[in-house]
DNA sequence: GTTTTTCCTTGACATTCGTCCAGAAAAATC
DNA sequence: GATTTTTCTGGACGAATGTCAAGGAAAAAC
């Protein structure tokens, strides 16, 4: 009676793994609907639990997708460093970068047009702002590590910040998105050439010169 | 009975005026709520008439959130022209354009969330994807016209191509936006600063040299 | 001033939504 | 195997939505 007993194994464990499985529906299905056209319903459907369910592992419709957009985020964070530990050289890495860009939104298209959904929203839905700026940053930072290794290879500086660096390559990567998308065909190429024209811009073509023995 | 005579005044002009007055509701409810949280009735409480007569002068939400945005769309257009023609110099364009910039992230926030909230839209309604498309043109566009006029004052080259200065551009001024909009006080500074140091990257450092007389 | 046409309001409809709940089913505990 | 706890189901709820129709109000035409 008095003391409450805990199983020695936790069961946050089981609870968090159910979360995940219903951040993965609720993924698949935010993917392809977008965050205005997707319910409760319609997330449960796509999983192999009943509706009722979600309100059992989240408080509320909220909650769900905050916690999708971090589920979602532990994903991204490391798609580029393949690239940045492969580079050998700056044009490597360069046709690297590109190839994989361009690749990720070939592979995981919703995913990209559902981040930028969920972005636009947290200009609307304060509640989603935190998450939606951690990632942001998290990104941020993602795209800085791939653009110093860059300068590193090159021997060069850089010439603009994170934030700059990582908003021009952003715009960029939306903008082929939108193409690949609306079904442009050759809107992947384009990036790519575009990437292989621009990553030399965010060096000074300066002196710095490499600084291996 | 035969021949139906037309009015020789169309109605059309009425027509067209209350379209117009609708669509200015719907941009404010729109700009307000987002896309996702605006409804019918939303708009026509934001107007001076009642809910039922959307569906007079619109077939559905769909041809009115379009008509929106092509409405929307006749007002960006021309935005920057005066910073076209008032500059005098490479350095005072790219001051004037980076200050309007700002200027309409503060005084039209709202209507620029909802262009990228609609954008992203459009990704999942294929409904929004051409006038969606037609306004990215006009921007690009409008971009590109600045870019020239910037090149024309610094005499040297373009060195990208329209898509990709534009797009590089919009990711650095959506960031801003999104900074704005979650109250990072600098956001707008930040903005001007990160234009001042990217537009010189837009031409070649080269030798073209001045055209005039 | 009457008739006709245009414009707008009001109320209703079928859905769909997020949320909640009572209880079944399953799992864990004793 | 009985009991308690956890997990899940399926239905119900009120609210909100897009859509539509019947009819009144206003304007235009005659």
């Amino acid at each position: 009676m008095a003391g409450v007993k805990q199983a020695r194994v936790a069961p946050v464990d089981k609870h968090d793994r159910r979360r995940g499985e219903l951040a993965e529906s609720a993924l698949r299905t935010l993917g392809e609907l977008g965050y205005a056209r997707t319910s409760l319903r319609e997330i449960a459907n796509n999983s192999e639990f009943s509706h009722g369910v979600v309100h059992y592992y989240f408080a509320d419709k909220l909650e769900l997708i905050v916690y999708c957009v971090r589920y979602y985020k532990a994903r991204c964070v490391t798609r580029y460093d393949d690239v940045i530990a492969g580079a050998t050289s700056a044009g490597g890495l360069v046709e690297a970068f590109a190839a994989k860009l361009a690749e990720t939104i070939r592979d995981e298209g919703p995913m990209h047009s559902l981040w930028y959904d969920l972005r636009s929203q947290s200009m609307f839905e304060p509640g989603l702002r935190e998450a939606v700026t951690l990632i942001d940053q998290t990104l941020e930072q993602m795209i800085w590590r791939v653009i110093s290794r860059y300068a590193d290879l090159a021997g060069q500086d850089i010439r603009l910040g994170a934030a700059a660096s990582y908003a021009m390559l952003d715009g960029l990567f939306q903008q082929a998105l939108l193409g690949h998308v609306a079904g442009r065909a050759n809107a992947l190429t384009e990036l790519c050439q575009q990437v292989r024209e621009i990553m030399p811009l965010m060096l000074t073509a300066g002196r710095a010169a490499s600084r291996s023995g």
